[in-house]
DNA sequence: GGATTTAATGACTGAGGAGTCAGTAGTGCC
DNA sequence: GGCACTACTGACTCCTCAGTCATTAAATCC
């Protein structure tokens, strides 16, 4: 076995990856300090010199939530590009994002352990979900001032047009290990969905 | 406090509910056996009775899962109603599943679980998912045939139509603290985007 | 090379919870 | 009423795991 290494800059870090790991397969109660550590490769007393709990790593964990770039946000407010246009770069973002392992894992932790732990919830709706929305509905505002779009419970709603997304990343970690979900078909069909609904 | 009843018969059930409520809102590592006792009004002893061994009780409380019905199933093999149609009756049938609080805790196990027991998963999958999928397959197929769909992207992964009801159930067990989702005008909204896909 | 600092270790402690079982009491039979 | 049977109880045991801390050794300074 290697010598052991002072690495203080590091360790942070690697034990926050290693417990997104731990707490993603397993969940807050299930996962064990112990693991955590032997994944990073640090024995279990590391894990307490920069964490002081269990709760403390899992707070550092889920604050790894990374924010949806709003960058869309401008071209949307500017007039470049038709709504479909617009809609088909948001989806095709979303789906990009979730196709990222620490997504997948971020979102079995909130799933999971949104319960128990709220700030994860909220701070995954204020970071992802509710930018996502807001753009949604400009798009959607956008289109219908431009007659591009016709008005209807649809457009009162448009975060509905983000589900098919929503459900592949649900599919992703339940039923892939039973039936894999190909995942640029699903997208390919759910921009053709979207096309039909707002095309010509 | 009322004295203790032999109830024999009437026990196993009533665990089971109280299973269901505390592994669904709590998972099962963190769910305490003494607590499932309490909410079914009984000693703990009396748990370990009727299940040996909180894996067991697990295993009956996700025996849960009810099976979509398919009696819809007979009527798109017969010729009634327009495609349009049968889609919006099963996908109401869908959020009315959704709504039911037992569905929702076996929705919420299945996702926390479902790594440590695939078990669940299959089950779930077999006894719903897939059902719903080769609905959903038929119908399509069917306008297709019809002349009332075209083929394309869409029309090779139905099942992205089922998206947004995924996404609803979902949003019930996490969001709906934070931002409360209208179901019913959330349904409306995706009959909506069903109609303008499919419709003339 | 020796002294000093501190990152890293892992055997240990205490708490909590799954599972046990000797004892208690509800129920039915004579 | 007394007896037999067994559903039910809850204090207890044992084990797992979060968190501790005395000890070890890597790095740095002189």
């Amino acid at each position: 076995m290697p010598t052991r290494r002072r690495r203080k800059e590091a360790r942070p870090g690697e034990i926050v990856e290693a417990g997104l790991a731990e707490f993603g397969a397993r969940g807050f109660a299930a996962a064990r300090m112990e693991d955590v550590a032997r994944r990073a490769q640090v024995a279990k007393g590391t894990v307490f010199l920069y964490f002081p709990t269990k709760e403390a790593l899992f707070e550092a964990v889920a604050a790894r939530a990374t924010p949806l770039q709003d960058d869309l946000l401008a071209q949307i407010e500017s007039e470049q590009g038709s709504s479909l246009d617009l809609l088909r770069a948001l989806l095709s973002r979303l789906y990009a994002a979730m196709a990222r392992p620490e997504t997948v894992a971020l979102m079995r932790i909130m799933i999971m352990e949104g319960q128990r732990f709220p700030a994860i919830l909220e701070s995954w709706h204020r970071v992802s979900v509710q930018r996502a929305q807001v753009m949604l509905e400009r798009i959607v505002e956008r289109g219908i001032a431009a007659g591009e779009i016709r008005p209807g419970a649809l457009t009162a709603l448009p975060m509905v047009l983000a589900g098919p997304a929503v459900m592949a990343a649900l599919w992703r970690i339940t039923f892939d290990p039973l039936q894999p979900l190909p995942i640029e078909q699903f997208r390919d069909a759910h921009l053709d969905l979207v096309t039909r609904a707002f095309g010509p």
